[in-house]
DNA sequence: ATCCTAAATCGTCTATCGTCGATATAAAAT
DNA sequence: ATTTTATATCGACGATAGACGATTTAGGAT
């Protein structure tokens, strides 16, 4: 029950459902997701770690950043199935494309730049 | 997404759940679910509501009694979807038990009672 | 060793949520 | 019409959550 709810909690929240599904496309670190949704870093590090708690997110270190990613699923069957459901449900959101448009353009941005992001 | 988010946020809370999943083995009236999850008439019918404008629950009134059931999910895909999902999830979940036992104690002990419930 | 960068944690503020007692509403019985 | 019963709504309170700026932590570069 508290697993399960868990979950749900990590998801009732816009922006958390923001950053599962920009991940689901392509891991990023906590600068791109904070540049991307527009909130403060620390608001986004406390998002993520709703999130890992709730089994939905992993992460690892790669030099400076934390690359955060869809977790596999195996710390809870609810959050497996939901990480299932999100592949395909909000994929024509308004709200979600428009993100997808700055992930994007910030992504091409900094193509080339230093730090190998 | 408000939509998707409704429907999580109306299961990121226990009591609510348990609601939704005691209606899934039969539809109850509010003072049913009241003694049943032992908390106060007003906070149980503020989570039928909640639960109601996620597109979860629909009712309809019988005398005195409202009958509460799950709905049958055409208001929102979300919510037919993770009322699918509930009919499985939790069957066998410790604090679940314990309700349906209290349910069904409670149901025999007004077998044959006036109202009819 | 020192400096720099990204991320996490801390402390605080405001808004929202779950809860309850009191009251209002709606339907049925007298 | 008045009373009774079940439910809904209102108002208030304490607890929790999302947001931020400031600070600390952790890794790399100089």
């Amino acid at each position: 029950m508290q697993e399960f709810v868990k979950v749900m909690k990590a998801f009732s929240e816009p922006n958390r459902v923001k950053i599962v599904k920009l991940l689901q496309h392509r891991s990023m670190c906590v600068e791109e997701l904070q540049s991307i949704l527009g909130i403060a870093q620390p608001t986004v590090s406390n998002h993520l770690k709703v999130l890992s708690f709730a089994g939905l997110l992993a992460c690892s270190r790669k030099g400076f950043w934390v690359y955060y990613y869809p977790s596999d699923g195996s710390s809870s069957p609810f959050a497996a199935s939901m990480l299932g459901n999100l592949k395909h449900w909000l994929e024509d959101d308004e709200e979600f494309l428009q993100l997808m448009d700055r992930a994007s353009s910030i992504y091409e941005e900094n193509l080339g730049s230093a730090g190998g992001r």
